[in-house]
DNA sequence: ATCAAATTGCGATCACCGTTCGCAGTAATT
DNA sequence: AATTACTGCGAACGGTGATCGCAATTTGAT
């Protein structure tokens, strides 16, 4: 029997060195950190297997001695970010909500720090947890354990918070790289749709929004967060009013 | 003064068609139709500039005089995938937690039928709004129109909801398109970390969920999906519990 | 001590990608 | 009839992820 033709493991399963041949000129971590330093300066469209090889100083086909294809060097990339951010201090004796509120807005930081970990994150293929993300939810769940809900359902939270997170910054990232310009040609496109008469809902929201009680100016994001990140943890996590 | 250097408007500000030269042989919606069918039958990575000329029969180059980059095919494909989304029917009389479930139930079958979407709505740029994902949004306000909350929070409120379910069918399809024997590589690998003995409250997050009292098999997705969004939206929407 | 096996770095190369340029043909405007 | 602006597109450019085979190197077994 000719070998029953293994799968090939996942990057996190594989082992690093193999015992036999020469000793490798990098590791893991070092490629990690030199593609991390390449996607902060010049982004994600960067990260190309030639770019990041020549930052280490190698061929490009030597990357793929380390890394079977893009995906896993990016999935390092990740993991490495992903470990910048503080665990170990939670839970707090704040509560809950104050400690996972602490969670969003250093996960929030940890993506304006780094704006393509925002993208890989929001990558179609499953997601395959590095050792990082294992330690990240293993501080989400720790943020709550004061609550005595169901297992699942903290995972689910855990899960939904760090969605919602990402999703926000890509919104906040995203519209903070259009042009002043191209901003005030949406709104004209957007108010020319709006003015046709259709999406009545639509266009009692703008008014409601441009003659606002309140402030003039736009909203501070960080209170929107705040507000979104309790909102959300709360009606999934909050006993449902008992009497 | 030679033209002041316009800056180039979105697809869905310019003119579909110049009056000027020959008959365009081919439309914006044609061809969006006939990239969505090749996404449909051969996924995401199938859309090529080259691959969708040639399924309206012309040569690549000719694509670019409907359509200035690979993105703004995607956008098309994308507008005209949502706008398969019924929208007309709502709000109902059974109350604005159904109707926006079902308004979520909706993006998450239509997200099932054309799994690249999902891709497409997660990509980093800003969100350029196409007519259909203009209705979507009065939609969603829509059927928040009978609560009374400021015109911010029901935008909020959507855009939450929008995410919330995008990150949980990329969840549901993601951990879908893995292999039995890979799930199983995975749920070893973690086991083995969790094993180790750091980890502790994700140890008895597992356990818990190992020693289920309830049913024994994966509980439904569709459950856990309306109990989801009920919560997000109930505590982002709902009165804070007054005394 | 010797040798085979396994592994590393990498030059060369492949197929494919998005996009551009210029040209011939065509229709509306003047 | 002349001009203008558009259409379709053949050909090409620079860049991409990935593969293959080879020489050099080190380990483990004999």
């Amino acid at each position: 029997m000719p070998e029953p033709e293994r799968p090939p493991l996942s990057i996190w399963q594989r082992p690093e060195r193999a015992g036999r041949g020469p000793a490798p000129e990098h590791s893991r971590a070092s490629i990690a950190a030199a593609g991390l330093a390449v996607a902060d300066a010049e982004g994600l469209a960067a990260i190309t297997m030639r770019r990041v090889a020549t930052a280490i100083g190698t061929a490009p086909a030597s990357l793929y001695r380390y890394v079977a294809n893009r995906d896993e060097l990016t999935a390092l990339m990740a993991d490495a970010a992903l470990s910048e951010m503080p665990l170990t201090d939670l839970p707090t004796d704040a509560g809950w909500r104050a400690d996972v509120l602490t969670l969003a807005e250093r996960l929030r930081a940890l993506y304006r720090r780094h704006p393509w970990l925002l993208d890989l994150m929001m990558r179609p293929g499953p997601a395959m947890l590095g050792p990082a993300a294992v330690d990240y939810l293993e501080g989400g769940v720790a943020a709550l354990s004061e609550l005595d809900a169901p297992a699942r359902t903290k995972l689910e939270a855990v899960s939904v918070l760090t969605g919602m997170v990402s999703m926000f910054v890509k919104d906040e990232l995203g519209a903070g790289n259009v042009s002043e310009q191209a901003q005030a040609a949406n709104a004209a496109y957007l108010g020319s749709i709006v003015a046709a008469g259709n999406h009545p809902h639509l266009a009692a929201v703008m008014m409601q929004a441009a003659a606002d009680p309140t402030a003039g100016g736009a909203p501070d994001p960080g209170q929107i967060f705040k507000r979104l990140v309790v909102g959300v943890m709360s009606g999934l996590l909050a006993p449902p009013a008992l009497p």
